[in-house]
DNA sequence: GCTTGACTCTGGAGTGACTACGGGGTGTGA
DNA sequence: TCACACCCCGTAGTCACTCCAGAGTCAAGC
């Protein structure tokens, strides 16, 4: 049976890009698989269920070291899992509270975008009144209810973004 | 009146760190500010209320690129405000898109979490043996419903992480 | 006058998880 | 022989910060 795959065929089947696979492996997270005679990297069916469990892992949300944590656990079924747990609980965590401020603030957007409808000059612009209001401090819509972000609320000084993942 | 201020006290009015604001002055976000004879930065009000704006936005997880043209509109109120309409729809869709995977993730953790309750050994973790599964494509009890990441659902063949914003 | 400590300055590197690029080598069908 | 798709490697760029080293400034206390 040919199951030796090249990195192109291994990232069709695992639906990653190839850039990701050499990533993974830069990092340590996909072991270095073994070379064809042009030095070509030539992967098994390990590699795959490897790496498919990492991009299940990721699609939870969950970072790498921690990843590297569970790999490392599925290698060695006889240790403890209450770090397991542990780690599990702790990304459920993240992911709440994340959720949480993501609720608050498609309100908030949702509330704004309210303000404007037809299209008219920016110096009229219900949103822009609102946005400058509300970085004055001043009662605005979006923010009745203690959201976060008002000043400093319990949860970020530190807002982030993500470019738009389409 | 003494209104103009240090870079420390103007963190400290707004909230920022003041890694932040010369960040933001980089990136031309901020306008360079006046400076005292001995080399500090010397801030107005004015540059208080932008750095409030900014903040505001990006408690809204406006990006920066974003933040920047909203800037414009304010600095220019008589050009036609279509755009900003356009920028927050697009925010706003951003954020509904992340939501929803977000609540799915929530789900799939928390069944997750389900599995395994009791300390014990690795090799019979309920939430390994789901991960493992989830990952060879098996049923799983957090994939009832389609959800992102299973193998390349509508959302993203790419999940982010951030580190937890605490 | 000297020290201490808090504050400020600059430029540069690090974070996470990729993504993109440049310049080359390899393999295959026409 | 040629085009073309695929692969190699190393490096740099992305986003929004965050941290650091090494140096200068300034007021208060001794």
């Amino acid at each position: 049976m040919e199951t030796v795959m090249r990195i192109g065929e291994l990232g069709a089947a695992a639906g990653v890009d190839i850039e990701t696979i050499r990533y993974y492996e830069k990092t340590g997270l996909l072991p270095d698989p073994a070379r064809s005679t042009n030095g070509y990297r030539a992967y098994g069916p390990a590699h795959l269920e490897r790496l498919a469990f990492i991009r299940h892992c990721r699609a939870l949300d969950i970072p790498l070291a921690d990843v590297k944590r569970l790999l490392e656990f599925v290698a060695c079924p006889e240790n403890d899992c209450g770090d397991i747990d542990r780690l599990i609980d702790a990304q459920l965590a993240r992911v709440r509270a994340r959720l949480k401020s993501m609720q608050a603030l498609e309100r908030q957007l949702a509330s704004l975008r309210g303000r404007c409808g037809v299209a008219h000059v920016a110096g009229d612009c219900g949103i822009l009144h609102e946005l400058v209001a509300a970085a004055r401090g001043e009662a605005c819509a979006c923010h009745i209810e203690g959201l976060p972000g008002s000043k400093k609320a319990e949860m970020s000084t530190r807002p982030s973004v993500r470019r738009s993942g389409a």
